[in-house]
Formats: C-alpha cells, sequence, structure tokens
DNA sequence: ACGCCATTGCAACTTTGTTGCAAAATATTT
DNA sequence: AAATATTTTGCAACAAAGTTGCAATGGCGT
C-alpha cells in the first residue's frame, strides 16, 4: 500500500524528462480513470499537440510500463494506466478488459484475474488477454 | 460428424452468390489453416482482387457467420473460418487463440476452452476473446 | 546562465479504410 | 437459352491513420 504517484513523479520514475506534451496526456489517463485510444486523445480539446507527438508519448509510456495496450477487433487499439510495478518494457497484468458496445468505455477490472492456461505441447506463452465485451453497468437499463 | 463442406457448398449455405473473389478467398482461408489478416490476402498473388473487394468480402463473410475476428494490439484483426455452425449475425465461439510473437502465425487452439467470467454487478457479458501471445510450436527450438 | 541532448512540430509521405457509381458478373424468370 | 433483375466488382476519389526526417524548441545537468 503506497500513497499515489503525481504526475510529474511517475515520468521521473521512470526516466523520462518531464514536458507539457507527457504530463497532459498522463494526466488525460488518471482523470478518465479508463482506457483511452489514440483518437480519444486527439479529440480532447484540453491536449492540443501534434498527431505525431501522441503517437510517440503513447509508445514511450508503452515501453516504459507506465501504460499497457488492450487488444481489439476493431483496429482502434486502446491504452490504460499500469496500476503494478511494470517495468520498462516487462509489463505484468493479469486482470481482464471489458470494452461496452454501448458507450465505448473500456474498462480495466482489476478485481478478476485472467486464469492461467494450459497450452498445447511446443506452445509458451508470454501474454495472456482476456477481453470481454458487452453492456457496462452505466448503459444497462 | 459431417463431411467438409466444399468452398461453393458453404457460400450457397449462407446465401452468398457464387463469386470468384469468394471462393478464391474463402479457400484461402481453407487452405492456410490458420487465421489471416487483411494485408496477408492482398499480398497472396493468387487472389489479385481489389482491395475494396477485399474488405467487402470480409465484412460479409463475418455477417454470414463464416468467419470470426481475432482481436490484438496491434491494428491488424485477423480473422479465421468459423468451425462450429455459427449463424448469421450470433456467432457463438468458444475456443482461445494464440498469435506468435516470431513469426505472426496465429491459431485457434480448438481443444482450449474460454472460461466464464463472473463480472462485477451490472456488467452483462456478450462475448469473451481470450488471447494467448508467445512462441508457437514451430518456432521453439 | 550555458550548452548538450531529448523532445516537439511540421511537412511530406505511405498505408489503411470508406464511399459512390458505372460496368461486369451472377441469379432468376420467361 | 435468352432476357431481365439483382448483386457484386473495380475504379476513382477521398478520408483517416500511421511513419519518417529534420530543424527548432525546450528540459536538464553543470
Ligand atoms: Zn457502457
Ligand atoms: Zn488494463
Ligand atoms: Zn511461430
Ligand atoms: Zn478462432
Amino acid at each position: 500500500m503506497h500513497t499515489q504517484l503525481s504526475i510529474i513523479d511517475t515520468l521521473k520514475k521512470h526516466n523520462l524528462s518531464v514536458t507539457d506534451a507527457r504530463k497532459n496526456i498522463l494526466s488525460l489517463f488518471s482523470q478518465s480513470g479508463n482506457a483511452l485510444a489514440h483518437a480519444d486523445i486527439e479529440q480532447t480539446s484540453s491536449a492540443e499537440f501534434d498527431r505525431v507527438t501522441i503517437y510517440r508519448t503513447l509508445q514511450t509510456f508503452v515501453e516504459k510500463g507506465i501504460i499497457h495496450t488492450i487488444p481489439s477487433s476493431d483496429n482502434s487499439v486502446r491504452y490504460a494506466l499500469c496500476k503494478d510495478e511494470c517495468a520498462a518494457g516487462n509489463h505484468h497484468h493479469n486482470h481482464i478488459h471489458f470494452i461496452c458496445d454501448n458507450c465505448g468505455i473500456t474498462y480495466c477490472i482489476d478485481q478478476i484475474t485472467v486464469p492461467k492456461i494450459q497450452l498445447p505441447q511446443g506452445f509458451k506463452a508470454s501474454q495472456t488477454d482476456l477481453i470481454v465485451s458487452g453492456t457496462c453497468n452505466k448503459c444497462e437499463q
């Protein structure tokens, strides 16, 4: 149990220089709480950065273990903050993800862990993603 | 236990007119055995169709329940033949998928089923995808 | 405050995906 | 088998998404 690191501390902890773009984009993730796609960030007026900067920032954050990717079937990869201690180039999450078909919100469901999969002979797992889609608790009526 | 439907029979069974593009692309899936991305089909010299035709054919096949999508984190959705009886607009698979980080081959692992997930209150699942990545049995040394 | 190095924005480009429409191919009817 | 109706295809034109090189800017250590 440790206190939430500030935006700036998080960047410094991962050996990144503190720039407007990084502070802004990282705080977007903090504030939103949910996963964001590139397009979400680009369309957020509060963060007006060049598209290229957003691409590079997201890539850097993934490499440094600040955010993780969430696979999708719609050619729109989403990103969410890593909550545990993910090292650079070495993510280890075991929570599942939920994508709402209705509102599009993508959730990290930390309470539910991905089960261990016994693969056929010769297959070695390095990462397992479990993505559930359906209707979220805000959209059910 | 029933015999494998021919390419043409499969198309007719799903109320699709039998065209060169559909026969060709469907047989690509049969022959390959594994999942294919749009780019794989476009680059296969045996199937020389307009990009637009490939997009539309894949979309039609998904809608008719002939192929299913496999989410990915690299903005490259893959498609694979449905083996069970998937109805139009109503896929029900429960096998997992494996994506090899080395050779890129994407496998449907039919022997392993996706576990039932107990979601938090208010969340309703319509589909669950489990994707394992790592090294496949052809790439291990 | 200075200088070095990393980061950003811009421009130009490639790749990927979409839409409308006429021509061609397929299916259906006679 | 031919004529007609319907569907599918390819093309063109476009929109959106992602990449690369480079000069200008801004952050960081001294
Ligand atoms: Zn929702
Ligand atoms: Zn997550
Ligand atoms: Zn492999
Ligand atoms: Zn599959």
